[in-house]
DNA sequence: TCCATTCTGGACTTGCTGGTCCATTTTCTG
DNA sequence: CAGAAAATGGACCAGCAAGTCCAGAATGGA
């Protein structure tokens, strides 16, 4: 652990993070040894140790941390600006395509299970995860209500809010295990669809889909 | 592999289940040796492989199994029935109470994660949990429906519980990484609650806690 | 240029864990 | 009772993967 790491000796720690997050991603944390992340990285066994000194339990939480980042960047730029019923449809798309595209393997998941639940480091993470998820879904529903789209009353903002995230991972984790979507898109439809329904126009809370 | 097992073996089988259940529900997986089981079950290695013969990943899918079935039998008499507000509403406590009690070691999902995706078992188990349990949600909107509570047109029975399931699942798995049970409430109630929307009194959906 | 620090390579060690094997005991069947 | 099949105990093996170590190369500052 230098005190003052170089700019190459950056850049390798960083090369280091995602090539093994890619392996995690192919083989699962559970069949991933640190010679296929070497491997993979291009470095020696000593680099590994040098830039994450407590050993593999160190290196997967810096992933764990990757993959977080990565979870709110893939919906962007529409989870930060869910005020009008387009943005929403369109941010619905994009979780659902991202999640498609990523496949069966729960990077986080796996990450959280392998590290262990008793590490605090991990479940800061998740944590800090959701709670960042949340506060900008909450966030659309408050952008919906100052568009006058959604009444203000009648509707508690962080419950909802809550509810459709927990429909998302739900879905997302039924996802991982069958290979079929279908959970996921149809909590997203039903969330979104709650919250036509608060509308003032009742004709809009019918199954349809919602087209612009 | 015996071609007609006796009783005790019988009884030495199901005794290595559970106890390797519980076990992995301590310590996780990843931490959970066959020795620990061993030690657990009290039984000899000799055994475990008698009882297993593809070994580690045999056991452990058959404590999927194991586990898997729990889930559903955990939910009953409520889940079976849910012809009724109140019944849905004592379901809705179960599901809570269950998993705020399991806390956070979710067996299936660190079972599913390390016998690997790859495995077809694994798959199945997960695959058909959900089936019946959308099934049972279905089964119990269309009773509402019979008895006049939900109106039977302008609502997608198979999507609703699709999308309830989907919030149950990421309440669970929330709370599993962040210790709050939420999540787990909120889609809960919000998914009862966008059903009681869908009745003719439209009073009843407001944020309110529902009480008999 | 010189020296300290950082970075890299790769051989080596070590402990653990899944899995094997065989001898012995128990249980079922006829 | 007798033999076969099933159940059990536990020593043993082999491979693997995490982690250690040290020598040497690159790098940066004075």
């Amino acid at each position: 652990m230098p005190q003052t790491p170089t700019a190459k000796g950056r850049a390798t720690r960083a090369r280091i993070i995602e090539g093994a997050a890619e392996v995690l991603r192919e083989r699962g944390v559970a069949f991933t040894t640190l010679d296929d992340i070497r491997g993979r990285t291009g470095t020696s066994k000593s680099q590994l140790f040098h830039y994450f000194p407590d050993g593999k339990d160190e290196l997967l939480l810096a992933v764990a941390q990757f993959e977080a980042d990565r979870v709110l960047e893939d919906q962007q730029p529409h989870l930060g600006r869910l005020d009008s019923w387009e943005s929403w449809q369109q941010w619905r798309d994009a979780v659902v395509e991202r999640y498609e595209r990523q496949g069966d393997e729960c990077a986080l998941g796996a990450l959280f299970l392998q590290v262990g639940r008793a590490r605090p480091g991990a479940r800061a993470i998740v944590a800090e995860l959701m709670r960042q998820w949340q506060g900008q879904l909450a966030a659309g529903i408050r952008a919906l209500q100052a568009n006058g789209l959604v009444p203000s009353s009648a509707l508690d903002v962080d419950r909802t809010a809550a509810s459709l995230l927990a429909g998302v991972q739900g879905g997302v984790a039924i996802m991982m295990s069958t290979g079929d979507a279908t959970h996921l898109k149809a909590a997203l439809d039903t969330g979104i669809e709650h919250l036509r329904a608060m509308a003032g126009a009742p004709g809009t809370a019918t199954t349809e889909r919602n087209c612009p």
